[in-house]
RNA sequence: GCCAGCUUAGCUCAGUCGGCAGAGCAGGUGAUUUGUAAUCACCAGGUCGUCGGUUCAAAUCCGACAGCUGGCUCCA
């Protein structure tokens, strides 16, 4: 037998070892005592009887999987030991747990879950195998009678290739595997929700219902996961955005519309400010245009036809009908075409913070994140043959320098090819696609392609980022656009003389800015930089007597650009402090007879608590060093024309 | 849009079997003049999401609607 990898028993105390064998067949051994991979280095060979194991890093990961995955299993057979004609669908494992879908006219609720978790212990602790058993299509068919949702999984395996069984207990599942030899293996799990979801994930099919859980390699990792839950739970934008005063949302005005308050939108006015400043630095303009336009606008651009579902209904003006706009292009478009345009205005680079307005399902609508009007940091490019290439180039590191600036630091990139049906020729399709990789490459980013991932209209490179506690968060697109200027015939002159198609290209940086404003308050945790933070600085007059001179103070810091308030309640100190605290203000200065008597102000940091005291012109200093963005302006090349 | 759950004071939440609507925080007033994460007292605050139904009686039971929350192709 030829040995791949040894999987070995995961730090957990378990006693088997596994083989992964020529055909996933797993094969369990007993182990020499405990051992965990801690202690056993990648590359270590251990002598565990005839055979010798090699142990590989995969194995970690490869193995969690298979835990998932069993656990999956298990939470099945609970069910269908706990309820009546259950239907099975599946039941993966995820990149953090499981789930699983299933059908049946019990409605689970989260009440459910203690007594499956009580039925899944159980079957662990009965110490079951998980056995794999190889059948015929017919043999297969049969065990599966009356599985509708099985049956057309079985119908779509295809011919010559094994379709097997792993049974547990009385459990049979059809399943490619691998499993974990026994139940026992099972360490720790909890089941964590219960929602719908359409079979295969299309809306015609019928709606199943799924539960899913988390698994870890031991009950210490298991509460690591739910720690981490809670975490992201108390960073929840939603949450902070009404704790902190920064946005909301009502229902009288409608779903999915935003509310900024004076602090988010302070915020605002700052990435704003920002984003305006570096996008002239790079050799951009700015654009304003209207939120409405004719029918026949979106007729030419191809919305109407392709993207009507998802605009607002038209409203009639002296008998045409107007649309919201879901999107800034034809409108940038209108403006390249208000003059003949040469070779030698290019490229133009156009950016506008254009508000649109999209319709969303009402169930997929989710606080800042998803919304039904919100306002793009959108540009497009318009440029030449040979001009494309160091406009990607530029464009990809200009994004980059963007999340330096709000402190992201890991970054993914994701490279979409040519579709099967798409428009634009082959060679446009070759040198666009060519100029994102070579950018990519420049750039040093490593990137994943999506073959055939691209939009009919041209391929496209996203970005994403992670924020602190490792969430994936897709903030860029770059894409190209062989349509809108076949649709509305937009040309420049070449040096030839002769008219030619420009490149297009659309892109968005931080993506919306209400969502990319939901994704900084999680990032953050609502505790802003000194450079975001709506109110930077707040005084704190020990007792009223010192209230005068707090004003004053306040004066020379807010003529230093400083945001600061003075606050003027008549709690004590301890109070003025936690209150502060909570509301994530980078700096307290306090203000006692001391302070007044010596010109001073005692500085108490968000993070470092008590500084001792300063003069206020030190502070300010000391402050204005640290109120600018993590990465000034773009380096790179010289910006155009 | 679909499935499930939720909706009580500005916020966080109690409210038992259908029988007078509650607390803490925030807010207002007064007292206190305070030294690095909560001073004390009093006051005010509600069409229990909306509309309809059942009932002598509904926050509570039933229905519709609205909004919110978790999800809706990480393959058997």
């Amino acid at each position: 037998m030829h040995l791949r990898h040894v999987v070995c028993g995961i730090d957990m105390n378990l006693t088997p070892c596994y083989i992964y064998g020529h055909f996933c067949h797993v094969v369990t051994r007993p182990a020499r005592g405990k051992w965990s991979l801690a202690s056993a280095k990648a590359g270590a060979t251990l002598k565990t009887g005839p055979a010798k194991f090699v142990l590989q890093k995969e194995i970690f990961t490869l193995d969690l999987e298979r835990v998932r995955h069993s656990t999956a299993h298990v939470m099945a057979a609970a069910v269908t030991r706990l309820f009546e004609n259950v239907q099975l669908d599946i039941g993966p494992a995820t990149g953090d747990g499981f789930y699983y879908d299933f059908d049946l006219s019990h409605r689970f609720t989260p009440e459910d879950f203690s007594h499956l978790e009580a039925e899944m212990a159980r079957l662990v602790s009965a110490n079951l195998p998980f056995e794999r058993v190889e059948m015929t299509r017919v043999e297969a068919a049969l065990a599966l009678k009356g599985q509708r949702y099985k049956l057309e999984r079985l119908a779509d395996i295809p011919e010559g290739e094994p379709i097997s069984f792993y049974r547990c207990g009385d459990f049979s599942d059809l399943c490619r595997g691998p499993h974990l030899g026994s139940t026992s293996e099972i360490p720790a799990f909890k089941l964590l929700s219960v929602a719908g979801s359409y079979y295969r994930g299309i809306e015609t099919n019928p709606m199943l219902q799924r539960i899913y859980g988390i698994v870890a390699e031991s009950a210490q990792a298991l509460q690591t996961q739910l720690d981490r839950l809670e975490e992201a739970r108390k960073r929840d934008h939603r949450k902070l955005g009404r704790e902190l005063d920064l946005f909301s949302m009502h229902e009288e005005v409608g779903p999915g519309l935003i509310h900024w308050h004076p602090k988010g939108a302070r915020i605002r006015a700052l990435i704003e400010d920002f984003w305006r400043r570096e996008h002239f630095r790079a050799g951009y303009e700015l654009l304003y245009t209207p939120h409405i336009g004719r029918s026949l606008l979106w007729e030419t651009s191809g919305h109407l036809g392709f993207y009507r579902e998802s605009m607002y209904a038209p409203m009639v003006i002296d008998e045409l009908q107007y649309f919201l706009k879901p999107m800034n292009c034809p409108f940038h478009i209108q403006i390249y075409k208000s003059q003949l345009r040469s070779y030698r205005d290019l490229p133009l680079r156009w950016a506008e913070l254009g508000t649109v307005y999209r319709y969303e399902k009402a169930g997929v609508l989710h606080g800042l994140l998803r919304v039904r009007g919100f306002t793009q940091d959108d540009a497009h490019i318009f440029c030449t043959t040979e001009q494309i290439e160091t406009e990607v180039q530029r464009t990809i590191r200009f994004a980059l320098s963007f999340f330096k600036a709000f402190g992201f630091a890991d970054i993914s990139a994701y490279l979409a090819t040519r579709p099967a049906k798409a428009i634009g020729s082959e060679e446009r399709w070759t040198q666009a696609t060519a100029s994102l990789e070579k950018a990519l490459n420049a750039e040093g980013l490593a990137y994943t392609v999506d073959e055939g991932g691209g939009a009919f209209y041209g391929p496209k490179v996203d970005l994403k980022v992670k924020d602190v506690i490792g969430r994936e968060w897709q903030l860029s697109t770059i894409q190209f656009d062989f349509n809108m200027p076949e649709r509305f015939d937009i040309t420049y002159v070449g040096e030839d003389g002769q008219a030619h198609r420009p490149y297009m290209v659309h892109r968005a940086l931080l993506g919306s800015l209400e969502r990319f404003f939901g994704i900084l308050i999680e990032h953050y945790g609502g505790a802003f930089p000194l450079w975001l933070a709506p109110e930077q600085v707040r005084i704190l007059p020990l007792t009223d007597k010192q209230i005068e001179t707090a004003r004053q103070v306040a004066e020379t810091l807010r003529s230093a650009d400083l945001r600061v308030t003075v606050d003027t309640g008549a709690s004590k100190l301890g109070a003025k402090i936690r209150n502060a605290q909570l509301e994530k203000i980078p700096y307290m200065l306090i203000l006692g007879p001391k302070e007044a008597e010596a010109g001073t102000i005692s500085v108490r940091s968000r993070v470092g608590g008590d500084q001792g005291a300063l003069s206020v012109e030190a502070f300010i200093q000391q402050v204005k060093t640290e109120a600018v963005p993590s990465a000034g302006t773009m380096k790179g090349p010289e910006p155009g024309p």
